[in-house]
DNA sequence: CCGAATCGTTAGTCGTAACTTACGGTAAGT
DNA sequence: ACTTACCGTAAGTTACGACTAACGATTCGG
């Protein structure tokens, strides 16, 4: 599922689920081997990636027993998207900004005189 | 200040924050103004602003009575940089995820003769 | 100097979601 | 078939933060 970036900040915002992100970064792992590792339970664990899942965050497959968890590089897409956009914007209006002042501050230098 | 991409991340978690960097987006403005286009009280936004100005996402400038906030673009580099970072090892494992599965599927072959 | 306008802060309420406990379900081993 | 291991889900509790109301501070204008 694609997600847009709003919804995917708000899942980004539960310090549990960045640091399963985190671990996941560094391979994939069940959900038994995460929980071990956070200070959580691992049922709280499971609904964590049953969100994460429906942000199109992570990505699971069966191995026998065991639902192997693994991050969704193209999940994340959306959100690079937008903080570009948004960074562009942000840097665009800071330099009208500045040009604004310079210009006031030319105005302020004819009046000086 | 300088804050790191988790506390970042749990900063932009909040629709409210998000919604009010949104209209900043547009042109500096001060928080009656900003609160009037928002379906909450005044003192939410200040307080929301304060959170935003904590995190370096936001500076403001007083004018007379009132008082001005604008976004600051250099407050979502370290987001950004996190992103792009944890974007590429998702990246790299998945890549050599794909390659293991490749070396297997040609054991397979292999073993298939 | 007094009133109006704008804002930050505090105290307190309330809703939400993160968490735990308990249960059921599936797959593999003996 | 029984047991063990691993997991998802449902129900219930709790903690946290987002919000409002009330107050105090500051600034400008008349």
């Amino acid at each position: 599922m694609t997600t847009n970036a709003t919804t995917l900040l708000t899942v980004l915002g539960d310090p549990t689920r960045q640091a399963i992100l985190d671990l996941l970064l560094e391979g994939p792992q069940p959900v038994g081997e995460l929980a071990a590792l956070l200070p959580v339970s691992r049922p709280a664990v499971s609904q964590h990636l049953k969100v994460l899942k429906g942000a199109g965050l992570v990505v699971d497959r069966q191995e026998g027993t065991r639902r192997v968890y693994r991050v969704d590089p193209d999940g994340l897409a959306p959100l690079r998207a937008y903080l570009e956009r948004f960074w562009q914007t942000a840097m665009d209006a800071f330099a009208q900004h500045a040009e604004t002042q310079h210009a006031d501050n030319q105005a302020d230098k004819e009046k000086d005189r």
